[in-house]
Parts: C-alpha cells; structure tokens; sequence
DNA sequence: CCACACATACTTACCGGTTAGTAAGGGCCA
DNA sequence: TGGCCCTTACTAACCGGTAAGTATGTGTGG
C-alpha cells in the first residue's frame, strides 16, 4: 500500500499460476512413477507447498490427474497450431516425442497404467486414441488419395481402387502402435533403439503397405 | 487318529502346488491391477489363506512379481516348444496373444509399469525385450535370405545387397512395437481395433519394407 | 505298529510407515 | 475487515513385513 512496488516484487503467484505449477509438477511425478505410485506428497513438495495445499486447488487426486491430462492436451494444441495435414502430421508426430524424454514417458506410463481395472485416465485415453485414429486416418486420406490422383494422371494400367475407411483405420492403428509401442523400448533401452528413425521407418512402412493396397485389390493372404 | 480317512482326506496342497495357485493368482492381480495398486492381501485370499501365507512362499512383493514373470515365461515356451523359425514365429505371434486377454493385459501392464523410475520389473522387461529382438530378427534374416536367394536364382536383375544387422533390429524393434502398442488399443477398446488382423498387416508392411530394402540401396527418405 | 522328533504351512497379532482426505485456524492482501 | 491461500493437525484406512504360536504333516527308532 506504502508502495507501488507491492504490485510485482513477490508477487505471490495467482490462482491460475499456482494451478499450473501444481499441474506441471503433477506432470513430472505422475511420468516419472506412475499415477498409483505418486503421492500428493511428491507433488506438493516440488511446489514447496504442503499436500493440503494440493488438494485445496484441485479437491482430490483424481481430478488432479484429470487436470494434468487436460493441461498437456492443451499445451500439445497450442504448439500444433493450425494442425498439420497429410505428410506433415506424420513429421510432426516424430519430432514431437524426441524433444523432451519426461513427455514420453508420462505418456506410455499414464497409458499402459489405464489398462488396468477401472483406473480414472481410462476414457481419457480412450478418447486420445479415437481422436489420434481418426486425425491420422485423414492424413493417410489425403496422402492416398494424391497418391492415386497422380497414379491416375500418369496414365498407369493399375486400378486405382482407392481404399475403404476399415483399411484406413487399420493402417492408422498401427501407427499408433508401433510409435507407443517403440517408445517404451526406447524408454526401458535407450541404447538399443533409435526412436526417430525407427518410427520414421515403421510409418512409411505402414504407409507403403496402404498405398500397394490402394493399387491392387488384395496384397497377399 | 481314530480312522485313516485323515491321511488323505483333504490333501493339503504339497509345496509345488500351492506356489502355482499363488502365482497363478498373482498373474490374474497384477495383470487387472497393476503391480503397485495390487496388494498380498488381494492375491492372497484368492488362494483363500493370508497374506503372511503367501510372503511365506515367497519372502517379498518384489519376489512374487518376478516369479511371476519367470511363471509367465515358463509358460509360453513350453507352449512354444520347438522354437519356430521364419514365419512361423510371427504367426505364433499373432495367435499367442488373441487366446487370453487376461495375458494380454498383464504383460501390457507390467511393461507400462516398467518404464517407471526404479521399477522392480525393470530389468526383466529390458532382458525380455533384448531376447525377443534377437529371436525376430533372426526369423527376418531367414524370411529375406530366403527371398535374395529366390531372386537372385530366378535371375532378376536386381542387385541381392542384402541387408546389414542394424536394419534387421531396426525392423524387429518396429515389429515388438507395434504388437504392444496395439495390444493397449485392444485392451482399452476392443471394438476399435481388430488385434489380430491389424497386428498381421502392420507386421506384413514392415516385413515388406525390409524385404524391398534388402534388394534396392535405399527406398526413400 | 506306534511314539516321538522334527519340518513344513499357515494364522494371528502387531509394527512402523504412508496414503488420501478433512477440519480448523492463521496470515496476507485488497 | 473480509476473503482467499495455505498450514497444521488429525483421522481412518491400508500397506509390506516380522514374530510367534499352532496345526498338520512326515520321517525314524523301538
């Protein structure tokens, strides 16, 4: 009051600033041991406050768990920006998880802890995974459909067939797959993968087999 | 005393029995729940004795979990057998995992608990990984050796460089990687994803792509 | 065939520690 | 002063693990 500088010297941090430091440290420990195996404790120690405090913003574990699901979802759109297409979405999708390792392992730690019997991340992951499936179904759309529009214009002699919403999903499944499933490899032995490039070499694998199945009508079987 | 129906009349499980109920109990808990949400008291009483009976057998958690792992494995190779080579591995595979869920799941949750900082799993996850590496591919160099040799005596023109062992890893990782990732799908929504049809055709696709590496230089980039 | 010695399998009881969540009050800031 | 943030203090439940006692065997010597 005596002063102006009450305004900015210790600026106590606002609601939303202490919510979102709570919510980044949430991040780091859920990631780093699982959502069973933290505590409210490791959390609120990172923010230097006590659980209680904890619990005062958020009420109760869960919905701090909700929360940090919800938070990095939004800071994923917020760095997509206006969302790739086709091609890109894919390079995305490969440099995303190389920037930062405690990401990745929120993530696969968080999703392969969802499986288990009812657990409250469960139809949140769920709902990622729909959404992921049909967002990369539609980016494989795109490719395949100017892949067999030039096909078609170059005048080749193979039926441009085009491909079926089941193949889609099902090549866009297995993106998904193998990039999680790559991921944990990598995480348990960083030494013994290569996250970028096997992914990268996964994806256009996945994506060479649509495309063959777009041309012909069956590949094999 | 009095009569010799107490001599068998209700056998108590010898030693090795018993183990086996409790490991088999163990699997059923830890799978549906995680190993750090499961506690002795729940495998225990579906052994139907206590928790104290069951750290009798096995001393900890911790040595309970890995002999359940150990279990597990036991299991599967002796489901294995002679231990098929080429394609015949990946269509075990595939097969292996549609039987139960309940394995699917505590394999599927085990290794997502894995990547967790200091996980007791850990280190058998890793090994298990390593293995079934190597063991895929060496199944890959027989299916593309096979496939050169093919070529090249059918006379195709094309140059049979084959392919180095860092590129046959790179396929196997994508291969491991894409059966767990999708496993997690299925698991969390089993209406979604067709595990056994999308696990062939993404095994297929990157079978593929390392059999069109093994005869061109590179494929694209 | 039996009695005794011993080992095994388990129960009951308890320990120290940790958990999520609640209640109430203190202190800061407008 | 009044409202919000947070702490202190606490509860009830549950955890893995230990200790000690008890029942159920099983092997052995007479």
């Amino acid at each position: 009051m005596t002063d102006a500088q009450t305004r900015t010297r210790t600026p106590r941090p606002s609601r939303a600033e202490r919510r979102e430091e709570i919510l980044s440290a949430a991040t780091r420990v859920f990631g780093s041991k699982g959502y069973h195996a933290s505590s409210l404790v490791d959390v609120a120690e990172q923010v230097g406050i006590t659980h209680a405090g904890v619990l005062h913003h958020f009420g109760s574990k869960d919905k701090l768990l909700l929360a940090v699901l919800e938070y990095r979802h939004r800071i994923d759109i917020e760095h997509l920006e206006g969302k790739p297409g086709g091609l890109d979405l894919f390079r995305h999708l490969v440099n995303l998880n190389i920037e930062r390792r405690g990401i990745v392992q929120a993530y696969a730690v968080l999703t392969g802890e969802s499986v288990t019997d009812g657990h409250p991340a469960a139809p949140w992951v769920r709902n990622r995974f729909a959404t992921l499936r049909a967002d990369i179904a539609q980016a494989l759309r795109e490719i395949v459909d100017a892949e067999v529009a030039a096909a078609r214009e170059a005048g080749e002699d193979a039926e441009p067939v085009g491909i079926g919403d089941a193949e889609l999903d099902r090549a866009a499944s297995a993106v998904i797959g193998a990039m999680d499933g790559l991921q944990v490899q990598w995480l348990l032995d960083p030494a013994a993968v290569d996250l970028a490039e096997t992914t990268a070499f996964a994806i256009e694998a996945i994506l060479a087999a649509t495309l063959a199945g777009a041309r012909r009508p069956r590949p094999l079987d």
